[in-house]
DNA sequence: GACACATTAGGGCAGTTGTCCTAATGTTGC
DNA sequence: GCAACATTAGGACAACTGCCCTAATGTGTC
């Protein structure tokens, strides 16, 4: 049957080469043919695997937030604090500063992409923003800001994103590093009880 | 000869229909056919006007950049204090706060497609992000802060990015507003001895 | 009215797209 | 070895892409 293989079975291949490429080259500029030819399969057989391109866009933007809540989980048994937390967040800016100079964010870029494609996928790549928004209100509320977590919230999504977006526009790897100091020094603010 | 139009050249209502449907689509998801359906024109004209789809865009960066400048030199003579002129960047944010909710950051997500298209017209579309960033640079240079404006100029251009595509995600005028009110609060630090 | 030139419509080109069908080949349980 | 099913390759389909050519029509000058 083949159902358990030693890796990953062909339509989980698939749907890992899909994420790949739909981040770096873009959903709609990746087509069947490539993603067939990442994974060594013949673009007739691909209908067996995916009826149409939105069920591998469902199926990518599925994996990509189960990776997210493992990750934001996995943040949670690592930090002991929220601020550490908190931190862990910031830091993904420095660990893809690669990737991100070079595709910017995967969250933010595909979203606006299928915003402009007006897909019907949009509601649930959005989903991505949600989690990390709520996990990150969370954070804060237990950092005592019950009232201005949303708000924090917001304003740390945002400034991040803002970073991925300059550092590919202008391929600037070091002014990540610069604007996640200042993040940290902002988060200081915060944390500076409780940490 | 038709050069003299009451209104616009042909050319010209090409590259500004390009303009837009490139903002509100995508460059790649906006074809030939599409631009001439919008300038009511066969597309077969159209190789008349523009010999191929790179050249459209070269023409509408071009068209965006002039704009821009336009726009920067009028914020000079409005303004009477670099903090004034500072604020009209800011502005634009709640100004087009309707196409941003919906479309994103013209500059950024043509960058952010460009880039993952790794098309040849990447720098050129970056050199928008430049106007901006060397003019508000100017204006806080003129604030008294000679070494940091680069770094406050560049923090300024992140948030804005991310305003917009946070704002995009979450279909959310809201929160421009708020962010941008952050921004006010953010800038007078900056200008309260001047202004 | 004749001429030069600007502008147009129509259609064709090869290539690619997403989608779909079918026939062949594995693989498994009995 | 056989039947049931999983998985595959190959190819066809209409629609669309960017690009290009040509013949016709406009529009101005002399």
């Amino acid at each position: 049957m083949g159902f358990v293989m030693s890796k990953l079975s062909k339509r989980d291949q698939i749907i890992e080469a899909a994420d790949q490429l739909f981040y770096q080259q873009g959903f709609e500029h990746t087509s069947f043919a490539h993603i067939a030819e990442q994974v060594k399969i013949s673009r007739g057989n691909f209908y067996y695997h995916f009826k149409t391109k939105d069920e591998i866009l469902d199926a990518v933007i599925n994996l990509r937030l189960a990776n997210t809540q493992a990750m934001l989980e996995q943040w949670v048994s690592e930090g002991e604090t929220p601020g550490d937390r908190i931190r862990s967040f910031i830091n993904i800016l420095i660990m893809n500063r690669a990737k991100i100079k070079r595709f910017g964010c995967p969250v933010g870029t595909l979203t606006m992409e299928l915003s402009k494609l007006n897909h019907t996928a949009q509601e649930d790549a959005s989903k991505l923003f949600s989690l990390f928004r709520a996990w990150l209100k969370g954070q804060f509320k237990q950092l005592g800001y019950q009232k201005e977590a949303d708000e924090l919230t917001m304003h740390l999504l945002a400034r991040s994103q803002g970073v991925a977006t300059l550092a590919s526009a202008f391929n600037d790897e070091k002014f990540i590093k610069q604007e996640v100091n200042s993040l940290y020094l902002w988060l200081e603010q915060y944390t500076a009880g409780s940490v």
